[in-house]
DNA sequence: GTAACGGTGCACAATTAGTGCATGATCGAT
DNA sequence: ATCGATCATGCACTAATTGTGCACCGTTAC
């Protein structure tokens, strides 16, 4: 019900770029522009300067943008009031999240919501967290699930944003299926203290968590090897080349090699994720249905049994 | 920057019948009734029901609408605040009042801001101080000018509007040329006590100055005749049918046989005129200096000597 | 200097929004 | 009951808005 104009505005403002905003919004570059440069016509206020090869929030832009946020979040709190008032949803939800959230926790979502509500349109993007709060802001999507504390910019504060916890997704080991620790159910980091390591590059936020882990029971792991991708990881694993840390939520698929163990003691290690909306919208019908149906699913996940794993 | 459809909802809320707000909004009454359903669909929330021949909110549009209040006072607030810091002015500025009001006041104000600030927009609407209510919620006029209680619902606790008084208008008595106290630069109400009265017709809020007036100072008038409009009365007291107040902003034109005498003593009335804004736009840089203009011109007007009358 | 990047103007296309009239439904009056 | 008045809405048509794709221009980096 904010105008869209201004909404683009407010992308501009983070992402400091036309053809990022566009990207973002889902229109051309130069939709963007005329966007921008309508809105200052229709308000009779310059916003934007041109900085280089590219344009620049004006100390005016600045300040409407800063704004603005309050009446986004006095709109959704509105609009979510109204809604509940009504026992009505909204007619259209997006969701994102990055990837194995995407798969683990939206993917079913998403199915349980178009059965028990056919009307309702949903439409679910897999991107990484930062870039959620970005289509948040946009108004590509309502809720977003992430990793927290992997946006670089501290969320618990910001004036767009309200988080819920949704679960802490521990971290479990993965060994080849013909290693001396395979048919153990549980096992502890410090078994596993001389093992070669496959992690990911250092300066994550993966990588921080590693070592956190370790650090927490007082040894220091050998890292042999560095992936990207969960998928990378579990073939080196699955080759020999070592052992592994796999988010409980990332799913194994039909890696026959490889077997997924639980960690035990003190330096059980996890990733919390949270759900994130825009602020406001927390008390909207369907955004409390979501994440209720989101915790149960993670819950589900979380305390399934080892065999249940895919 | 809310979109034109909430404010359209809120003009319907005001006045009830799809019609009345085509009128208003200044679309058509099927325009309308489009953008209502429209925004039903986009919000998902039913916001209207059939109500005998006519239309009527439901409780979630009552809630909507209500909420809608703060909304449009906070980007109001924002937009003043955003052209404050930049030193800008919107480009259009719609003023509204009632007929001496919009004559003896907001003409003026139009010609002063159209000489020094020549591109920006002035419009001009003569409308009655109920009407003018309804516009400021339509955001076709940004001002008010208006007679302060002539409007049936308290308007001091509205959350949708501020006011301002701009000056008390005085009411003048008027009297033929060739009555006995024609000469006279001011009268006192005792001494026209026994004249025949010419007033407008009893209930409206003229009449309760009036009778108001000379109440204060003990004296019951026989009111002989009635006039809606002051040229009417104007012409009957030109006629010789009596006497009659007229508000010192009411022209007296070519009125060549009536003269307008100056009351003094404690029961000397007035009619207190404000201005109305919407909540938030007060300390817009535009209506700053509106509202000062209009004070100079008022106060300019009040204290003229008879003679500068017209 | 040249290539890459970032933004904007322009012709054109697609979508949206508004008008005027016709229709239907309800209410009040004769 | 019937007729006319009042209100809202659907529909065909039109006007206006909004978005796209491409070309172009200024700026920066190599």
């Amino acid at each position: 019900m904010i105008d869209s104009r201004l909404i683009t505005l407010r992308v501009f403002a983070r992402c400091g770029t036309v053809g990022a905003t566009a990207e973002l919004t889902g229109y051309s570059p130069s939709a963007v522009s005329a966007q921008l440069r309508e809105l200052q016509r229709a308000l009779g206020m310059q916003l934007l300067t041109k900085d280089g090869r590219g344009v620049r929030l004006t100390a005016t832009g600045r300040h409407l943008v800063a704004g603005s946020d309050s009446l986004v979040a006095a709109w959704e709190s509105l609009r979510a009031a109204a809604l509940e008032a009504g026992d009505q949803v909204q007619s259209h939800l997006g969701l994102g999240g990055f990837s194995t959230a995407a798969a683990r926790l939206l993917a079913p979502l998403a199915a349980t919501l178009r059965s028990t509500r056919p009307l309702l349109e949903v439409q679910v993007l897999e991107a990484n967290p930062s870039r959620c709060f970005d289509l948040l802001v946009a108004e590509r999507i309502d809720l977003a699930v992430i990793v927290a504390m992997q946006s670089d910019t501290h969320v618990e504060d910001d004036p767009r944003f309200e988080q819920t916890a949704l679960l802490d997704d521990p971290l479990d080991v993965i060994v080849p299926s013909d290693h001396r620790l395979a048919s153990r159910e549980t096992v502890t980091l410090e078994e596993l203290a001389s093992e070669p390591w496959i992690t990911e590059a250092a300066g994550s936020t993966y990588h921080s968590l590693f070592t956190a882990a370790f650090t927490a029971v007082g040894v220091t792991p050998r890292i042999a090897h560095e992936a990207v991708e969960w998928e990378t990881q579990i073939a080196f694993v699955g080759a020999g080349l070592g052992v592994g840390l796999l988010p409980r939520l990332a799913p194994l698929h039909s890696a026959e090699n490889v077997v997924r163990l639980r960690i035990t003691g003190k330096g059980s290690p996890a990733r919390r994720i949270v759900a994130a909306v825009r602020k406001g919208s927390i008390t909207s019908p369907l955004i409390q249905e979501s994440l209720g149906i989101l915790q149960v699913n993670a819950n589900r996940i979380v305390t399934a049994r080892p065999e249940d794993d895919l």
